[in-house]
Formats: structure tokens, C-alpha cells, sequence
DNA sequence: CCGTGACGCTTTAAGCATAAAGGAACGGCG
DNA sequence: CGCCGTTCCTTTATGCTTAAAGCGTCACGG
């Protein structure tokens, strides 16, 4: 980086520091995440007796009338497909979403929402919303703003790092 | 608050929107929690073959010399107690940690690193560090710097928020 | 046609996670 | 001392999660 020398690590009491905030930032970014994720679970659960997994599946459904393949869930919801399957069994069995096989792909299945899980996901999800809002009501508008757009950094140079650690493609 | 009406909501148009930008901030704070997470917890299992929860346990004890209860892990790993059981259940097994009678108290255990489990834990972290880094080494130092200034915010609200939302202590 | 490899999904075993119930010990109060 | 509420921890039942193995289907190249 710098154009001086070619020395690998000339500084390493900064690189070190840098390390080290990198670290925090890490932490503070898991821990503000799962403050809020264990809240919204808690209140999902007691308020309408459902899981976060099962929630997410719906949401994720809502916003496709056409339905999704269980892959498309999987990788929409950062999960294993073999998580798909169980999630998707329960919600079934309580007759908020159906499975027919994808009319083009015999492998694959079209998981829609029932329109009692419509109804159902659509309570919930605009007290969900609610909760969320108020959250976040105490920060000012542009700090929502800056977080969004650090987030996106963020995330893309993850993204980036990730493929490359498995294939250089 | 306004001093002016107490008017609960002037201006919905504005309110919907805000909402709206909450919720999106929300989900993106989560897929990126959710990205690093999941690539940490692979990385950990091919290099070291142990598990995210382990890890995050055995970092917890290694501040503390002197060891923690059960009941301290749960509350700085933010989960519930029974789970706490059971990771030190599979660590003791390993023998990464030992757990013995608190001098002080008989219902409680104290939870310490062993010998081997510090030198485990310590190279482990050495190289996670790395991973972490390098997650972020792309972004600008002074976004490092406003992305912890913004999520200690986030942080503090969310936390005033949930003990409100129980207590009113 | 028939392989062959890739894909979609399920199943399994193991581990993580919670809530709820219960046993054991603590601390106070009468 | 005996009681009572609390705290610490474990247990149970249920559900989420993954990795890995396996079955059926697809698409393509012989």
C-alpha cells in the first residue's frame, strides 16, 4: 500500500491495532444482531406462537405469489436445504404453506403460502414491522442512513472475500 | 414529545417511510451478521474442527483465570442456561475446560480453560483474528470507526428498549 | 440411446437453542 | 429453628441447524 517500500508489514503496531478493532467491530456487529434477533424471537413466540425460521420462510414467500423451490428458499435464507425440508414440513402441517411438485422439474417442489398463512403472515408481519421500528426509532435518520450504506460495504467485501476462499472464479 | 399538539402521528407519509427504511436496515444488519457467521463457523470446523458455539465459550473463559459460572457464560454468550450445559458438556469431554465446585456457593460450578485448552483456544483465536480481518480489511479505517460509534448506539437503544419492554426498572 | 455429471431434495446423526419444570442450595424473615 | 422466595443449574421436550450420504431427475455429450 504504500509506494515507499515493498516491505510486507512495515508497521506492525498499527496493523496490529487494526486487527484488533477489526475484532470489536465483529463483535459489536454479532451482539447488536443477536440483542434483536433473540427479541424478535421471544415476542414471535409469545405473541403468536410461532418460530423465527418459520416466520422468515413465510416472509420470504409473501413476496412471490408464484412460490419458491426449496433451493431458492435455501439460499434466500442463508440455511441448508436440509433445513428447508423441516421448517417446511411444520408450516405445512399447520397449514400455513403447500408443497406441489414445480410443474416443469419433477425434482423439484413450488412451496406457496396457504391463503390462511397469507392472512396470518400479513398480522404478524406488520406488528413485526412495529417492533423493528421502534428499535431503531431512538437513532436519527441519517445514522440509519450512514449504517445502510456502511452495511452494504460491508457486505459486499464479505461477499468477495467468500467466493474467493472457496474458488477463484 | 412535540410540545406544540400531542397529535400522535402528524405525518403517516413520512412515519411509513421511516418504517419501511428500519426494517430494510434491520434485515441488512442481519444478512451481514449472518454471512461472517457462517463463514467463521465452516472455517472452524475444516481448520479446527470445532464448533462456533465452542469457540465463543472457550473465548469467554480465556479473559477469566479464575473461571466463570454457568450462569456468567449464559449471560455473555446470550443464551439460555440449559444450553450452556451442554457445549461445556462436549468441551469437558474434550478436555478443553474442567468444571468444578465454587468454593463459594454449592449450587455453582466454575468454569475453567485447562492447560491444553488455553493453548487450543489461543491458536485458534491467532488465526480467527486473521479471518476477521481480513473480512474487513477492505473498508476504510474512519468507516471501521463510524460503523463501532453507529452500532453502540444501536446497541444501547435496543437494549433500553427490550429491559423497558419487560421491566420498567 | 445411454452414460456421466450436476442438481434438487430428503434423510441421518450430531450439535445448538429455547422454554418450562424441577432439584438443590442460598438468604432472609418470623 | 422453620419457612419462603430467589438463584444456580440440570433435565426434558421441541425445534433449528449443519454436514454428509443417498435417491431420483435432468441435461448433455457420446
Amino acid at each position: 500500500m504504500t509506494d515507499q517500500t515493498m516491505t510486507p508489514v512495515t508497521d506492525y503496531e498499527t496493523a496490529a491495532e487494526r486487527c484488533k478493532a477489526e475484532l470489536r467491530l465483529w463483535l459489536r456487529l454479532l451482539s447488536c444482531t443477536n440483542l434483536i434477533e433473540n427479541a424478535v424471537r421471544a415476542r414471535l413466540r409469545e405473541t403468536f406462537d410461532v418460530t423465527l425460521p418459520q416466520f422468515d420462510l413465510m416472509a420470504a414467500l409473501e413476496r412471490e405469489p408464484d412460490g419458491l423451490t426449496m433451493g431458492e428458499l435455501s439460499r434466500r435464507l442463508m440455511v441448508s436445504s436440509g433445513n428447508v425440508t423441516g421448517v417446511t414440513e411444520r408450516l405445512v402441517a399447520e397449514g400455513l404453506v403447500v408443497r406441489e411438485p414445480s410443474p416443469s422439474d419433477r425434482r423439484a417442489f413450488l412451496v406457496k403460502l396457504t391463503p390462511a398463512g397469507r392472512r396470518a403472515f400479513l398480522a404478524m408481519a406488520m406488528v413485526h414491522e412495529g417492533w423493528i421500528a421502534d428499535f431503531f426509532d431512538d437513532l436519527p435518520g441519517e445514522d440509519v442512513e450512514a449504517l445502510m450504506a456502511l452495511l452494504a460495504k460491508v457486505k459486499r467485501a464479505v461477499h468477495a472475500k467468500t467466493r474467493n476462499g472457496k474458488e477463484t472464479a
